[in-house]
DNA sequence: TTGAAAGCGTTACCAC
DNA sequence: GTGGTAACGCTTTCAA
C-alpha cells in the first residue's frame, strides 16, 4: 500500500472523525477543536496522506500547476542557456508549495496557440509563465480569452492586466558601451537578437542611443538569436568596408559563434576584435577568451515569476516586480583595439 | 464562456442523450448507435468540449501526464545540450495524444527521491522518464515502490522491469578512435564524464578497450561532465610529462571548455591538439575549429522514450527499443598531430 | 465543534 | 442501445 492509495477517508477513520473535518484541519481552516485538529494531523502524518490534487481541483477549480510553453524552431532548440536555470528557479518556488510545472515545447505560433488553449481548456494549469515576450504579444489576449492567468517576463507595449517582471538592462547596456569606449573603441557593432522580441528590441535601441550619445554611428545587424545567424552576421561585419573593432552580441551563444568566425579568419582575440555577449552564461567562463557579458540571473527571474503568478492565482493580487539591474561582467574578451 | 467551462453535461443536453452515452461515444467505445454517436460527436465539436483530465483521472486512475525529474547541481544547470531537444521529442508524442509533461528540477539525491514520491503519491503522472541513468540506479526501485511506471534511457546493470531505450555507442567510439589513429595519433586521452552514470562509464570502458586493441595505453581523467572540470582535466593533461596529441571529451560543453584552455596556452587547433566531443550539439558547428563529435539525436530519444512509456501505461505492454547507432561526425577539430 | 450530504466532471455498472 | 446512478477523492455548505 503506497502513500498514493491512502485517501482522506482513511485519515478520517483513523482519527475517528468525518472526512469533512479532516479537510478543514488539513487546510488550516477554523472551526476545528485544537485537540481534534492535532489528532487528525497526527493520523495524516502517520499514514503519509497527501491529498489528491485532481480530486481537490475538481471542487476548488485549481490545477495546482503552472504552465510554461516554449516556442522554439527545431533548429534553435538547444542553444538558449537561459531556460534551464530559469526553470530551476521556478521549481524552488513550486516544490515547496506542492505545485508542479507543466512544460510544453512547440515549433511554431500555430502550435503555440493550440497549446495555450489546450492547457487552459483542460484546466491543466492555473496560469502561464510568459517568456520571450514579443513587443506586441498576442499571448496576453490569448490567456485572457481562455480565462486563465499569467505573468510576463518583460512589459508588453500594449500594457497587460497581468503582473510584469522586469529587469533594468538599460544601465547595463550603457555601462557596456562605456566600457568599450573607455578601451578606445569607436567602431562598435551590435549583432542584435530577434527584434520582435521585447528584450531584443529594447537592447538594440539602448545600444543605438548610447552610441549616438557618444557621437558615434551605431551599426546593427539583426538576427534570430541563433548561433548560425550570429556567425553570418559576424562575417557580414568583418567583410564590410569599415569593420568594427568591437561587437556586442545579443546573447552568449551568438558571441561564441562570432568568436569562431573571428578565430577562423586568424584574428587574435581580443586584440584584433573585442567581443561581448549579453545575458551571461556558464560556458562563457570557459571559452577563450572568457566572455565579457551582462549578468542576468535566470534563476532570479524564475523565482520572481513563479512567486508573482502564484500570488495572483491564490490571492488575486497582481504585483509587478522589478529585479536588480543587470551587472556588467568584464572578462577577457574585451581589450583596447589594435588598429583604428 | 470559454471551452474550459463546458462539461459533458452540456454535450449530453445538446445531443439529447445521457452523459453516459456521451462518454462512450467520445472514448470510441462500442454500444452506441452510429447516428447517435455522430450526433454526439458533432455536438461536442460544436461546443468545443474537451474532457477535464482531473475528473477523468478520478475514475480511470490516470493522470494523463508523464514526469521528468532532472537532478542538476545549480552550478551545472545550464550546460547540457541534450535536454531541450529531448523534451521537444517527448512533446511531439505527448501533444498529439492530449497528454502533458510535468518537469521537475532538483538539486540533489535527497530532493530527487522526494520529488519521485510526491509526483507518484499525488498521482500527478502516470510514469517517469529516467534519464542520466546511473550504473546501479536507485530510481528503478523507487518507482516500483511508489507503484508507478517508468522507462529508462540506458540499461540498468541490475536489470529493470521497465522498458529500456538504448543506442549503440560502442561502434561510434570505435570509429572515433580509429579516426584519430588513422590521423596518426598515438597519445590519445579521454576526459570522461561522470562514471557513476551508465553512459559515462560505458564510453570510458569502450575507449580503453579500443585503445588497448591498438596496443596503446589509454589515459583517462574522470569529471562530472561540467565544463569547469573539463577545463581542469585539460590543464592536468597538458601539464603531464607526455601530453596527449588528441583528447576525446565526454560531451561537447567540456570539449569547448577544453578548447578554451588550449587556445589560452597558445596551441593552434587542431594541429597542436586534436579535440572531439561526444553526443553532438548545435553550438559545436559554430565554434572554431568546428567540433568532431558523435551524433546522438536527442529528439529521437525523446520520441522513443515517450512512446514506450505511454504504451506501457496504456496497454501494459513493455517494449524495449534500440535506436540506430551513433554516427561519427567529422569536422575540423581533428587533424594529424604536428609533434610526436 | 462536528457529522452528513451535496457537488465538482468524469467513467462504469446496471437495469431497462 | 440507452438512461440512470453509483463511485472516484476531495471541499463546502448546512444542520445539529
Amino acid at each position: 500500500m503506497t502513500p498514493a492509495d491512502i485517501t482522506i477517508n482513511d485519515v478520517a477513520r483513523a482519527a475517528g472523525v468525518s472526512k469533512g473535518l479532516v479537510s478543514l484541519a488539513l487546510n488550516g481552516k477554523p472551526g476545528v477543536a485544537l485537540d481534534t485538529r492535532e489528532r487528525i494531523l497526527a493520523a495524516a502524518r502517520e499514514l503519509g496522506f497527501t491529498p489528491n490534487p485532481s480530486a481537490r481541483g475538481l471542487t476548488t477549480r485549481r490545477a495546482y500547476a503552472l504552465g510554461l510553453i516554449l516556442r522554439r524552431a527545431a533548429r534553435t532548440i538547444e542553444v538558449d542557456p537561459f531556460f534551464a536555470a530559469f526553470i530551476a528557479g521556478v521549481e524552488t518556488v513550486l516544490s515547496e508549495r506542492g505545485q508542479v510545472l507543466v512544460l510544453t515545447v512547440v515549433p511554431d505560433h500555430e502550435a503555440e496557440a493550440r497549446a495555450y488553449e489546450r492547457l487552459a481548456a483542460d484546466k491543466r494549469v492555473d496560469g502561464f509563465l510568459l517568456t520571450d515576450l514579443l513587443a506586441d504579444d498576442h499571448r496576453i489576449a490569448l490567456v485572457q480569452r481562455f480565462g486563465s492567468q499569467a505573468v510576463s517576463l518583460g512589459e508588453p507595449v500594449g500594457g497587460s492586466p497581468f503582473p510584469v517582471i522586469t529587469r533594468d538592462y538599460d544601465a547595463g547596456i550603457d555601462e557596456l558601451v562605456a566600457h568599450l569606449l573607455g578601451l578606445g573603441h569607436r567602431r562598435i557593432a551590435h549583432v542584435s537578437g530577434d527584434e520582435r522580441m521585447l528584450h531584443g528590441l529594447r537592447r538594440r535601441e539602448r545600444f543605438e542611443q548610447a552610441m549616438r550619445a557618444a557621437g558615434l554611428n551605431p551599426v546593427i545587424v539583426p538576427t534570430d538569436f541563433s548561433p548560425e545567424q550570429g556567425a553570418e552576421a559576424t562575417k557580414t561585419l568583418l567583410d564590410s568596408a569599415e569593420p568594427p573593432t568591437a561587437i556586442v552580441y545579443g546573447n552568449d551563444p551568438m558571441a561564441i559563434a562570432g568568436m569562431g568566425v573571428a578565430h577562423e579568419r586568424g584574428l587574435r582575440l581580443p586584440h584584433d576584435l573585442s567581443i561581448t555577449g549579453l545575458d551571461g552564461s556558464q560556458i562563457g567562463t570557459y571559452i577563450y577568451p572568457t566572455l565579457t557579458t551582462l549578468d542576468n540571473d535566470p534563476a532570479g527571474w524564475g523565482i520572481a515569476a513563479a512567486t508573482a503568478l502564484l500570488r495572483l492565482v491564490e490571492h488575486g493580487e497582481p504585483a509587478d516586480v522589478a529585479l536588480p539591474p543587470a551587472r556588467l561582467v568584464v572578462r577577457a574578451s574585451t581589450a583596447p583595439p589594435s588598429r583604428h
